[in-house]
DNA sequence: TTCATTAATTAACTTTTGTTAATTCAGACT
DNA sequence: AGTCTGAATTAACAAAAGTTAATTAATGAA
């Protein structure tokens, strides 16, 4: 289960009573990954949801030449699923794996969002997952058309400013929608501008 | 109202009842835009949810430049809200102007959202405009992180050939994250490579 | 501690993009 | 037809990113 002030937080933010949050996590399982294991892998079929209680799972395609692109990074305290089938209901083309040790609570997305049809009170939990989803791809698709490589590095070291020592460069440069070389490249220019460049 | 195989398209997509879904397009009313006429404009805090019954919408940002970058294009059969303030609950920073003739469907996104809650036979429509957003953003982002421009610009041709006699390029270019001259050189090398590029 | 492996940086070079400005093109209006 | 306006193209140059490969740094296992 979750610490005190999470449940708090999301009996608050879901509008719920306490027996109505635990009958949402008893639908959910606890499942914990050690750095470099798979969660999800290409092919898969399995629509699960999963809300990440600590670690950071990396979402990345596997390309015919043989170089992954990081298509998304995940961490504590944010859902995700594999979204090719949930959403677009195909094999997922991407693989999930653990970046560091992982502590998932996971729950089959079906039975999860049939549940909560059933009920009303959990409209506002039902929603929640999508919406935050939809706010944070609206973000990055901003985040690319309004800023550069260098401001879009900038702004993901606001974001989560331990994500560099968390994650290596080249795959948070695929992230960003560039070559690690220019990721480099990058941290070089901002060190020589006096920019406090984090420390691998 | 709809034309008959848009309304049956979504008596069975939303798997609804024809006085149900009737019920749900009493909650909107119809709105005519010009071409140029702006929708919603920067700094509005109105939560509509909008359906695109015929034309083309672009949701820009004005920088302090003066300069303005498209951030979505949304057409005909799409749905679309002023994010920023049903997502984020801020003021929009964005403007949302049409392109050409077009006629939406628009309702009070709170109360829309509130009335499909009192109906669990109405879980389906309500999940359908965040997952359709979501699925799509997803796949924005997917294509900075996989293509290159040149390839987002083939791929945009692809999903939607018509759109570059029925939006200026300049607007393309900073929706796909360049600016107008290089769409224009990547139209040219296009050309050039014996590419069949659409004329304006 | 040493060795092997992988990540990160640097270098050299090519390609592409950004920027600014000039030129050409196309549509709208008188 | 002629003029005006803005879009698109082209040009010239600077800046950045991609590519490949070599070098250095960091990490982990024996």
């Amino acid at each position: 289960m979750l610490e005190e002030n999470k449940v708090n937080h999301y009996l608050d933010f879901f509008d719920l009573a306490p027996e109505e949050l635990m009958s949402l996590f008893s639908l959910a399982k606890e499942k914990v990954l050690k750095e470099g294991d798979v969660y999800v892998k290409e092919g898969s079929t399995t629509g699960k949801l999963a809300y990440i209680k600590s670690g950071l799972i990396r979402c990345f395609l596997l390309k015919e030449n043989g170089e992954e692109t990081t298509v998304l990074l995940r961490w504590e305290d944010q859902f995700f699923t594999a979204y090719d089938t949930v959403l677009f209901n195909q094999a997922s083309r991407f693989t999930y794996q653990a970046m560091e040790h992982t502590v998932l609570l996971e729950a089959d997305y079906q039975v999860f969002m049939d549940f909560l049809n059933k009920n009303s009170k959990f409209s506002k939990a039902k929603d929640y997952f999508l919406i935050s989803m939809l706010a944070e791809m609206m973000e990055r698709v901003e985040s690319f058309v309004l800023l550069n490589p260098e401001e879009r590095y900038l702004r993901l070291l606001k974001d989560k400013p331990n994500i560099v020592q968390r994650c290596p460069d080249k795959y948070i440069a695929t992230l960003l929608g560039i070559t690690p070389v220019s990721l480099s490249r990058i941290r070089k220019r901002l060190t020589s501008s006096s920019f406090a460049v984090p420390k691998k």
